[in-house]
DNA sequence: GTGAAAGCGCTAACAG
DNA sequence: CTGTTAGCGCTTTCAC
């Protein structure tokens, strides 16, 4: 040993035992004699001795990490479901590899890749993309579990994923919406579109939350028998384009007596526009957004929303993943599970002016 | 390999070549002939070759893995700060091993051994304690770059650390208040308690930051020679115990005409007893927060806030980590890089009333 | 129950 | 420039 930290072999040595003797105590296999024990611990104690995963991980050929990537960590939802794992993870022993890609599918491509050299066990990711799959069908196909977090992925194969109930939440909340009176809804929605298809295709195609969202708000306007108009459907890339879209429609088009956000973003872009103009809410327009955050009661009215599971969604995702990992299901085909959303009723939502 | 992933050997195999100069390839390091490049790269493709980094880390001593332990992932002020540290440890090639404590020392300290344990190149932490610090110390012992995180350990020993300037932001904040005119101030500060060393020591003591904002507000009232009183102290365990006291505050001293909140949560805390009582804010009682957020702008009145540069205190960290792992100042003196907070005026604060 | 020996997949000398 | 030979620190047969 001399220079580096003390090996198992310095330990062995110590104890007067052989590596593998001192291996067995340290490591927590086999079954070593009690008074060997003893001396093993002992020496280890005295050398300042501490396992190296890394040589365990080698000849195990299991690292007791995972991976886990997301678009921003500085999103509260994002957060909230990293949480989650990693509440999971740590209960099972396991560490986590976290890399928060900026939406950019190219560093989500090389942070794959990354992680599959480090020998990650299992990976959860959010992907950027709900089309380009390429890198992870290749981590199903070496062997590696994965669950899809938040949203689906044509290319990524059959897979498991944990998943929000965002179309059926949406719809229950436009509802919310137009039994209050609204019949002229707008929307205010991210502008990432989901990659369509050049060619016609059977398959269901995967979406982004905020797709489905839409998707959700067309079909209650649909199911409610109100025909829409296309001023009414703000996509916007940003908060600020969200805010100065917002003002504009509140000028232009004052028949529009509510608003639904499909993003937290979107809604407190949106509210900002409604506090910055002169039309008050709810008395003039309502405001409905997504997700649930600590200023939705800061603010006067307080903010209905539809609340989302983040927490649990990340520790669902955890669940299945360990799951795959005990190895107890390996062989079973990959599930999905769908969380439930719910509509909290505050103070932004009210009739629309007589 | 027949079962397995395909391994270096293979691909020399296959390539015709010794597993040395694979190695040379595969690994980038040594000078291959551009004939062999091409045919081992060839075979490497074919046989969907990737390299394992845990065979690499036993055999070069370094994993490439920066690991990082936060109280709070949940916390936006953690989450931006992870997110700076992850920035800057990508750029520089490393992955990033992230523990969520929940602020539970005993956690904390298992996270740090078990971050040892996979032999991570380097550690951040934002320990749970400020005087407790022998696990920290360890990692130092042990040869492990550590660099502290938003706070000093009293029992880590000499190590680097990057910090903001809470006591001096704090009585800048509580200048502005008094420069409005305000004579009784209160605070609203965390409960939790620096531990105090039993006897006495003439060292100075390091203390969390809710402390140092603490007593930069006690600077100010010196400093403008006001005596303070006790009731002006409300020490709160959490958001729902700093609201009530606030509540209780405002109707039992209505001679208080300004309050100092001295962290994100018991800002909001804060404003959210002002919004419930019968007191205008900021035309009764101004507020004047630490910490900025989305809602700062999205309430009413706009919140005055202590900003904090979060993330530009993860990147600082990730830089000074990087140094010492770059091996470059791994022999230079431990560095202390503190931050500067700036005061936003928004709407919160305003004169007493006459 | 314990030890000797053989690797895990890779890099690092060292010869050629 | 390329191949041979040792390991890195640990677990895991396999005899004893």
């Amino acid at each position: 040993m001399s220079a580096g930290r003390p090996t198992i072999i310095d330990v062995a040595r110590d104890a007067g035992v052989s590596p593998a003797t001192a291996g067995r105590v340290l490591g927590g296999y086999g079954t070593p004699a009690p008074e060997l024990v003893r001396r093993v611990r002992d020496s280890a104690r005295r050398l300042g001795y501490r396992a190296n995963d890394v040589a365990r991980s080698i000849v195990t050929g299991l690292t007791r990490v995972i991976g886990v990537v997301v678009s921003d960590i500085e999103n509260p939802f994002f957060a909230r479901a990293v949480s989650g794992i990693s509440d999971r993870a740590r209960a099972a022993g396991y560490e986590m590899l976290l890399v928060s890609t900026g939406l950019d599918l190219a560093r989500e491509r090389s942070a794959v890749e990354a992680l599959m050299a480090k020998r990650v066990d299992g990976m959860i990711v959010a992907s950027a993309s709900v089309s380009e799959g390429a890198h992870l069908r290749r981590v199903r196909e070496a062997g590696v579990p994965l669950v899809l977090l938040d949203r689906r992925n044509d290319g990524a194969g059959a897979v498991d994923a944990v998943l929000l109930d965002n179309r059926a939440a949406a719809h229950r909340a436009v509802n919310h919406l137009l039994d209050k009176g609204h019949r002229a809804v707008a929307v205010v929605t991210s502008a990432v579109a989901d990659e369509r298809p050049t060619g016609r295709r059977r398959k269901a195609l995967a979406q982004f939350p905020s797709s489905l969202r839409f998707a959700g708000y067309l079909d209650a306007l649909e199911e409610a028998g109100i025909a829409g108009a296309p001023e009414w459907v703000l996509r916007c890339d940003d908060a600020d384009a969200a805010a100065e879209r917002v003002r504009d429609l509140l000028t232009a088009r004052p028949d529009v007596t509510a608003i639904f956000a499909t993003t937290n973003v979107m809604a407190g872009a949106a509210f900002r526009a409604i506090m910055d103009s002169d039309r008050r809410c709810p008395e003039d327009v309502s405001l409905l957004g997504f997700d649930d955050h600590e200023w939705s009661t800061l603010v006067r009215p307080q903010l209905s929303v539809v609340a989302q599971p983040a927490y649990d969604l990340g520790a669902a995702a955890g669940t299945v993943l360990l799951g795959r990992l005990s190895g107890r299901e390996s062989a079973s085909a990959p599930s999905e599970t769908i969380l439930q959303s719910s509509l909290i009723v505050r103070g932004s939502v009210a009739p629309p002016p007589a």
